[in-house]
DNA sequence: TTATTAAATAGGAATATTCCTATTTGGAGG
DNA sequence: CCTCCAAATAGGAATATTCCTATTTAATAA
């Protein structure tokens, strides 16, 4: 998923497109690892000075909810990130270094058939492994 | 899991038993709903009345990361919710009550054998899927 | 029982995240 | 182009959660 296809889901989805949003939805390509709240908002200050650390946060927020980006919380108390969906797929977050493994499948449409027959509408989800990389482990 | 097992599951993993860790534990099997931090403050300080919100917090994740517990994070931004594991599942979140309805089936196992295969340890992990159940759809 | 030590605690500081409110603005329709 | 209004924003307050440090204590072994 790129910037546009981002912005054409926003839209699609009834929501308006502000400077600051579309600079948000930018910045998340900025970064080679999934970037926190904060290093999201440094990067869009340069372009918007006065923008608020909540609009930064309402709008990955809202993003998340559209299913356009997934919310990583790490246990070990790092602080939140946040990661573009590119193919739609979760995660095994390494507890040691922080390293994200990419999961193949989704494992969530099993469980959608039968929920949605069941009257449930569905409008995300998150899935995460807990643990330690082999090189983490070696280590101690 | 009753209390004895929790307690014979954080003794094996090498924790000690204090006091404010087993009123804790006593405490979880108050509530009806999974409760939220401060609601466990309030209870365990009943018998000690000096314990501390960090001291809740550190214990809750302690049995968390050994699996007596999850904890569940709505996106509505309700505070997180700690629920003692009884036979190890899933919860589908509504966000509109917060009602969590359980799966029956834990999904991992598919996962597991292939990340250990592959030299991974896992220690734990979240599964939760974020919609709307039947009623709260029919309210808008 | 006593000594020893790593783990646990209390309390307050620091940080992360969300809420609240007055104000602004995107975009639909005339 | 204008008008209008629901949605979005900034800024600061409120809350949730974690960190830090000095002190206490559970559990082990002598």
């Amino acid at each position: 998923m790129n910037q546009l296809e981002i912005i054409d889901m926003v839209k699609g989805k009834g929501f308006k497109i502000t400077p600051q949003r579309r600079a948000i939805i930018e910045a998340l390509f900025f970064f080679e690892k999934p970037p926190t709240a904060k290093e999201v908002l440094e990067i869009v200050r340069k372009k918007h000075p006065e923008i608020s650390l909540d609009t930064v946060y309402r709008n990955l927020n809202l993003l998340a909810e559209i299913d356009c980006l997934i919310q990583i919380n790490l246990k070990n108390s790092e602080t939140s990130r946040f990661e573009i969906i590119k193919n739609h797929h979760h995660h095994l977050i390494c507890l040691g270094c922080g390293e994200a493994v990419c999961l193949e499948s989704c494992i969530l449409d099993r469980h959608m058939g039968v929920l949605r027959e069941k009257g449930y509408q569905i409008v995300g989800h998150a899935f995460e492994i807990y643990g330690y990389c082999p090189a983490c482990r070696t280590a101690g």
